[in-house]
DNA sequence: TCTAATTATGTTATATTATTACAAATGTCA
DNA sequence: TGACATTTGTAATAATATAACATAATTAGA
């Protein structure tokens, strides 16, 4: 069965096995529990998922959350965007949404050009309660 | 009964030598830099460290850096807007600013609104290159 | 095709960052 | 004082990430 990943793209065998990994599980995923989810596939070592993890988050196909010391694969088709990426965290039921538009650019181009920085990249990552879980805290 | 207030505040031995070793350094410390810095003045355990910086990152004295594993000084006074801060730190001279207006809460107001958040916390940060460092990398 | 260079992978060990668990000391206030 | 909460000390360990080195697979060029 092909991977439906690799189809289009040229990932090697073990950066497949991580992003589709990752795709499944719909969620932010620590490295660790990527190497226990794919070791019926071979894998042994921290640094199998590591280097994967790296060259996926390269291709902007994955990312990372700092503040979680996760990572979610690319809710778009493939982020090219520099980076220029929110991340919204329910801290409940783990959702994430991922936005990407002109608030978010122009902010961090606005921010770059307040500091003067030359900005080479970016996090963002807002934590709190998605609707769904707001409203049922509030019903306990 | 403690006032909250920040002038009224009064810092535990262990918290007030760590707030002055961050002041001190002027730049992100981990942890574990911290301890070492420390080591003189009695400290042998990565706990007497991390309880300390848990406390001040409560009171708003200090803050945490998601994506260098570090700790940083508020250069405000006492920053106490609910951690809405904007970070922008220089690769090469580690350099931070800490931008705190209201270009930071009205995005991050937008952000939660637009997802449909009840925000708790968030975590802003850009990398790149200083006005002055970014020029010393040209004259090379 | 062959060979050299590059890239990807495997494996062990170790480094770095952070927390758990429990005990002792200190401060607060009736 | 005595009871209680807070702070601190300490050892052990968990969780996250990288270094160092070896081998296999792939690619590029003559």
């Amino acid at each position: 069965m092909k991977s439906e990943s690799a189809e289009m793209l040229k990932l090697t065998k073990n950066q497949s096995l991580v992003l589709d990994a990752l795709i499944i599980a719909g969620q932010p995923s620590g490295a660790y529990t990527l190497l226990d989810t794919l070791r019926h596939h071979g894998f042994k070592a921290p640094l199998q998922v590591y280097r994967a993890l790296d060259q996926l988050i390269d291709l902007g196909l994955v990312h990372r959350l700092e503040s979680l010391n996760a990572f979610i694969a690319c809710s778009h088709i493939s982020c090219e965007t520099l980076g220029a990426t929110a991340f919204v965290i329910c801290d409940k039921c783990e959702t994430v949404q991922e936005i990407c538009d002109d608030t978010v650019t122009g902010f961090l181009a606005n921010l770059a050009e307040k500091t003067k920085m030359k900005a080479s990249k970016s996090n963002i990552e807002l934590h709190g309660l998605c609707n769904g879980c707001a409203n049922a805290s509030n019903n306990v």
